[in-house]
DNA sequence: ACCTTACTAGCACAGCTGTGTTACTTTGGG
DNA sequence: CCCAAAGTAACACAGCTGTGCTAGTAAGGT
């Protein structure tokens, strides 16, 4: 085989162009011959790489996943048990230019996901590890002292799951209801209490 | 004139087959021609009615919208105001079948708005008009005492909506990770507590 | 040097889309 | 009765779509 790396560069370069692409506007979008324009190829090149264009979009997908959870494992690094775990949860959110961009494109997905049993199962997968995450981080808080004894990890990792969810889509398709600070605020309120000051 | 009330029940009919077919395959389904075919005409009786799609995915919206609002006010009929908040607040989650349909008919419209500026003007009002709502529910919730004296009704508001659409857009993308019933629980003791039993 | 393999490009086809236009049918007021 | 208004239908057009197919280019192992 010839230039296998070409091919890894070219496969992300393709997706790159994708999410560009997403980003403008919508999946709707997102069609063959637009993304090879974006990415400055010929719709065979593209059609080289990706056989099909749910091969292509279903990799799109995979691989924010993997940015997104590349970062929340990034924000682990933080020592203050308290302020990591807001870390990790505000990279679920549209809190900055960066993952509003990624969470915009995640909610394109997940959104067409309701008709598209393929991308289904990723956007699945995703949501359940997630909550799993979540499920984590509760018990965690916990057992550290930082939440009440008698807290229930799975009563309250899906209240706090469908507050983040739900802050992430008014961020995104309300902006001017609620602002990135705002959003913040809200979330170490919800978990921990109002601010001391 | 001839037979406007004949127009008023075909737009009605039409507007009907436009829910039917954005059920079955998102907005990206709703062309002239399907919906057409969905009501039994033909795609220019459609067009003598809404000249445009735009016009009448925007009439859909504004329909639908109605409707969800008069389910609300029906709601307020409830004597006891605990009840009366919970069940107000039910009827903006897909708790039941017909409720799950019309809130995944209008995630569909919603997310369009993203990248539809005349769509985005209908689907703000419809967020500032919920989020009014809510405060004044809060507000009458800590004047009856049912919610303490201190609470900041802007923020308890915004943390309830952010949980309702939270919520709401759970159980519509991810069934599953959540049931219909955990949903009204998790609501009901975020907003009075965990239920005494 | 050469030839297999990876890659790039472009065209063709069938099918769908929104919309403009034109013609036909029904209907109710005068 | 009759005719203008209202509603229905069908076709045409240009443009976009995914995908199949074929031809050309470049590169690296032998």
């Amino acid at each position: 085989m010839v230039r296998r790396i070409d091919q890894e560069a070219r496969r992300r370069d393709i997706v790159a162009a994708v999410w560009r692409t997403l980003e403008r506007g919508g999946l709707a979008e997102a069609s063959v011959r637009k993304v090879a324009a974006e990415a400055g190829l010929a719709t065979g090149s593209v059609r080289h790489f990706f056989g099909t264009q749910a091969e292509l979009h279903a990799f799109a997908l995979r691989s924010l996943s993997d940015r997104v959870g590349e970062r929340v494992r990034r924000a682990e690094a933080e020592p203050d048990v308290r302020r990591r775990a807001l870390a990790m949860l505000g990279e679920l959110l549209p809190l900055r230019d960066d993952t509003a961009r990624e969470l915009g494109i995640w909610l394109e997905f997940v959104h067409r996901s309701r008709y598209d049993p393929a991308l289904a199962e990723i956007v699945g997968d995703q949501a359940r590890e997630v909550r799993e995450f979540l499920h984590h981080l509760v018990r965690g808080l916990v057992e550290l002292g930082h939440l009440p004894a008698g807290t229930d990890p799975e009563q309250t990792a899906a209240e706090l799951g469908a507050l983040v969810d739900g802050l992430a889509f008014e961020l995104l398709t309300a902006p001017g209801l609620l602002d990135r600070a705002q959003a913040a605020e809200l979330l170490e309120a919800h978990l921990f209490g109002p601010r001391p000051r």
